[in-house]
DNA sequence: CTGAAAGCGCTTACAG
DNA sequence: CTGAAAGCGCTTACAG
């Protein structure tokens, strides 16, 4: 049995004393430079941190580089699953760079989230991730912080800030094509009530391209919820759209869920086309076809822009891809 | 317009200069502690941070104090909707004490979880929170580490560490119970070939109590795709079990969406109750009927057995909750 | 190739 | 009630 209770952790010094150099050279052999050291020299230092079992303390690491290897991420509720999910790309691309993620909720209610911004610099991270709606004080706080910042997910380039995303706007118009390509000529949106929103205006655009009268667009919140709400609604009413693209797959499942709970088919009475390509929607029936955003690429191309900044555009722009199921009246072999 | 590039940071030395204090009182003021410092003293170093901008380095403070005010969270992906459900009630939970989360997945291919688990500690925080199953080799490290630790979600009372967790067994037979009552009497389990997880012990009891034969016992993995793939099995089959109780939402989920995608029907031919009480199964359709898992009572209790040990058993079994929908064969009216 | 030493920005016993 | 100073455990210019 080893003893309990260790109560001074090893540090380097005691490193350095084992092996019978100063400290300098345990940091230079830890960390790869910025010094060379002889090889029989390293090797007894390896082998004294081996022994001691030593364990670099990162708090005093990031004290004296001003910077603590970590990722600040700001998302507004990370149960929303495409958020989920890109929280974990995120995760997994850091992770690649040996930074941890330190991931904060902006949903909280006990403190603002320019204050959750001031903590996540307080704490030396070394860049910033946006995955939620700033406000413009917000998003002013994060330019005068002076810190490598990426909004992923949604971004104006009008701003100063660094962006990754999809092509909203192609994506919809991607999606409403393929309505229409259904026969469909009834086609709703329904979305957010956000000013710009891309996929609404593609969803226009591409209903104007085939000369077809916008059908009823409809604003909700972005939740499983608030398409549940919207799907109540239109299954009470005698006016049901033949087709409908949802600006996110939670908008559109529970859309979904409520048109069949209140006795409307989908896809044979309202077809539907979400928005994002989360897993879970080829996990309801009919399977949701949707637009799905890249985003492991997305994840990826973010923490560069963060750590490598030169090798990254100011604002990237990926192409969205339509994964086809059931729910827009396709019948797929699978 | 603002300077850019305000190179050096302030620290708490300039605002001691400009309060013309000592770097002490600096400390005992924004830490209301240790000592007592005078009203008109306080108020004049207030000021001086509020005109200098000034905030804390925040690694400063945790070399010194040895503790970085954050928890560690392993988690094995963030995400399956019970987990993260549960990140965030724990992100609520430790924000209520003023920790940061730093949440790790252990799913990464990159690193071991040892070495997840090393690198937490030696970033300083002042606990662990595990809400993913360790081998052996792994808890016998947290346990040399001597950190404050609590296993979340799922615990042997056998070990040494912490632990806050629903009564799987109880919740299980709950849910077996209810499908009996519906009259179903061929009632098989779907979960994983975990060598003791009380929810098959529970569905057996229950079936034993009522003196039923165990239906099929299928093992699968923990994912949409693992109730998918038992579903399309099933649908292919000649032998459906009348009802189903899945060992958690997501498989019950994809088994739901393979029976119907297969051309059974839910609940009329099988009946599903899930597990855990997710949101999402609320959207679809059938609306799944689970055992619910109290995760905001079991994420604050797992921080204050942190944080507050004295004041927390060193086990914690939740009561689970039954929550009815259709997939049982209820009609719910909502 | 190696070491002595200053510095990072906090906290906190100790002295007054 | 306040301050001077040591200490937390690293990194890294500087000197040799």
């Amino acid at each position: 049995m080893s003893d309990d209770a260790r109560p001074r952790p090893v540090t380097r010094a005691d490193v350095a004393r084992y092996a019978g150099v100063s400290t300098a050279v345990v940091s230079y052999v830890l960390n790869d430079g910025p010094k060379a050291v002889a090889p029989l020299t390293k090797e007894r230092v390896l082998d004294a941190v081996r022994v001691l079992g030593y364990r670099p303390n990162l708090a005093a690491r990031a004290l004296s580089k001003g910077q603590a290897d970590m990722l600040g991420l700001l998302v507004n509720d990370n149960r929303n699953p495409f958020f989920a999910e890109l929280c974990h790309a995120l995760d997994q691309a850091s992770a690649d760079r040996s930074k941890q993620l330190l991931i904060v909720n902006s949903d909280r209610m006990q403190v603002t989230t320019s204050e959750q911004i001031r903590d996540l610099v307080s704490r030396q991270v070394s860049g910033l991730i946006i995955a939620s709606v700033l406000t413009a004080g917000e998003q002013a706080l994060v330019e005068t912080l002076n810190i490598p910042t990426v909004m992923i997910g949604q971004f104006g380039d009008t701003d100063g800030l660094a962006g990754v995303g999809v092509d909203f706007a192609a994506g919809a118009r991607m999606g409403v094509e393929h309505l229409i390509e259904h026969g469909y000529t009834d086609i709703a949106f329904i979305g957010s009530a956000a000013r710009h929103d891309g996929r609404e205006r593609g969803w226009r655009e591409a209903l104007g391209a085939a000369q077809l009268t916008p059908g009823a667009l409809v604003h909700t919140t972005f939740s499983y919820e608030g398409g549940y709400d919207v799907g109540q609604q239109l299954a009470r009413g005698d006016a049901l759209p033949r087709a409908v693209l949802a600006a996110s797959d939670q908008i559109a499942t529970g859309l979904l869920t409520a048109l069949r709970q209140g006795g409307v088919r989908v896809p044979e009475d309202v077809a539907i086309v979400g928005f994002d390509g989360t897993t879970a929607v080829d996990y309801v029936w009919p399977r949701i076809t949707t637009v799905v955003q890249p985003r492991e690429q997305m994840a990826e191309t973010a923490i560069r822009a963060l750590l490598e900044p030169d090798t990254v555009p100011r604002y990237v722009e990926f192409a969205t891809q339509l994964r086809v199921r059931e729910s827009c009246g396709c019948s797929v072999t699978d």
